[in-house]
DNA sequence: GCGACAG
DNA sequence: ATCTTGTCGC
C-alpha cells in the first residue's frame, strides 16, 4: 500500500467541526474523473485479462473492502474488523484483515472516522499494491462529497469507487423500480449536498433483476471515490458483479469479514 | 420544530 | 452493522 498522507487521515478523536472541515479538504483534493493507467474493461475474466494487453501488461489489482464488528462482554460494539480481498483478473490473490478498537459511534456522514482507521490497518497488511479500491459505502454521494471511498482514496492517492446499498443523499433522476440489468439512473446533488444543485454525484446501478415484474431488486448506489469518473465507476461495478448483486471483491470481503471474526468471539 | 440519515 | 424464522420462487 502507498504511504498515507498523515494530514488527511481520518482521526476519530477530532471534534465534529474538525471532521467536517477535513472532509471539505478531502473533497477539494479529490479527483472525480478518470485518472488511472489500467484498462477498466475485462477486469473479471482471467483469460481476457491476460491476453488483452501486450505480454508485459498485467491485469489491474482490485481490492474489495468491508467491515464487521465485535462485541464486548457488555454486549456493545467495541472493535471493528476490516477485511480486504485483492483480486486480479477475477482471481483472489491475497486477503488480509485487522482488528482495531472503535473511537466513535456510527454517525451518518462521518463513517470514515469510525471505519477509516481499521481499513488503513488492513490495507497495510497487504503485500500487493492496489490499482483500485472498491468500498462498501458512498464516495461522492455524501453531504460534503467526501464519503469513505473518497476519504481513503485521497489519503492513499489510489483510484477508488464507492458502492452503497442505500442512498445517503442526492436525488435520483428517474424511477428505480424494476429496472433492467445494466440500467443506470443519475443521482444529482440536491439541497442536502454541499455542491451546486444538479451536480452529477453518481448512479443507481442495476446489477441484478428478477425475471418477473412482480418483485424488484434494489439497485446499488455507485459513486466516484477518487480518480474515477461516475460513468466509469458504473461500468466497473457492472463488470465486477459477475455472480451476485455486489461486485465480487466487495462480496468476498464481506464474507471474509464475517468468517474472520468467528474465532474471535 | 420536523424530517433525513452510507455502515 | 447486528439480532433472526419462515417463506416465496426459480
Amino acid at each position: 500500500m502507498p504511504t498515507p498522507r498523515p494530514d488527511l487521515e481520518p482521526d476519530g478523536s477530532l471534534s465534529r467541526e474538525e471532521m467536517e472541515s477535513l472532509q471539505h479538504e478531502i473533497a477539494d483534493a479529490a479527483v472525480f474523473e478518470d485518472q488511472f493507467a489500467f484498462d477498466p474493461a475485462h477486469l473479471s475474466n482471467p483469460l481476457e485479462a491476460t491476453t488483452a494487453g501486450s505480454s508485459a501488461t498485467e491485469p489491474p489489482i482490485v481490492v474489495g473492502v468491508d467491515q464487521s464488528f465485535l462485541t464486548n462482554d457488555a454486549g456493545e460494539q467495541d472493535r471493528a474488523l476490516s477485511a480486504v480481498v485483492a483480486m486480479r483478473g477475477g482471481v483472489v490473490i491475497e486477503r488480509a484483515h485487522a482488528v482495531t478498537s472503535l473511537e466513535i459511534p456510527y454517525i451518518p456522514g462521518l463513517l470514515a472516522f469510525r471505519e477509516g482507521g481499521p481499513i488503513l490497518a488492513a490495507l497495510a497488511e497487504l503485500s500487493v499494491d492496489p490499482d483500485l479500491l472498491v468500498f462498501d459505502g458512498s464516495g461522492r454521494i455524501h453531504f460534503r462529497q467526501a464519503g469513505i471511498a473518497t476519504h481513503v482514496g485521497v489519503v492513499l492517492d489510489v483510484p477508488s469507487i464507492g458502492v452503497a446499498k442505500s442512498l445517503l443523499c442526492g436525488e435520483p433522476q428517474g424511477g428505480l423500480e424494476n429496472r433492467a440489468v445494466g440500467t443506470r439512473v443519475p443521482i444529482e446533488a440536491n439541497a442536502r449536498v454541499d455542491a451546486p444543485d444538479g451536480t452529477l454525484l453518481g448512479y443507481a446501478v442495476q446489477t441484478r433483476q428478477y425475471d418477473s415484474p412482480n418483485r424488484s431488486i434494489n439497485p446499488l448506489y455507485v459513486s466516484p471515490g477518487h480518480r474515477v469518473g461516475p460513468g466509469t465507476a458504473a461500468d466497473i461495478v457492472l463488470e465486477l458483479a459477475t455472480s451476485y448483486k455486489l461486485p465480487e471483491p466487495v462480496r468476498l470481503a464481506d464474507q471474509y469479514a464475517t468468517d474472520a471474526k468467528e474465532p474471535l468471539e
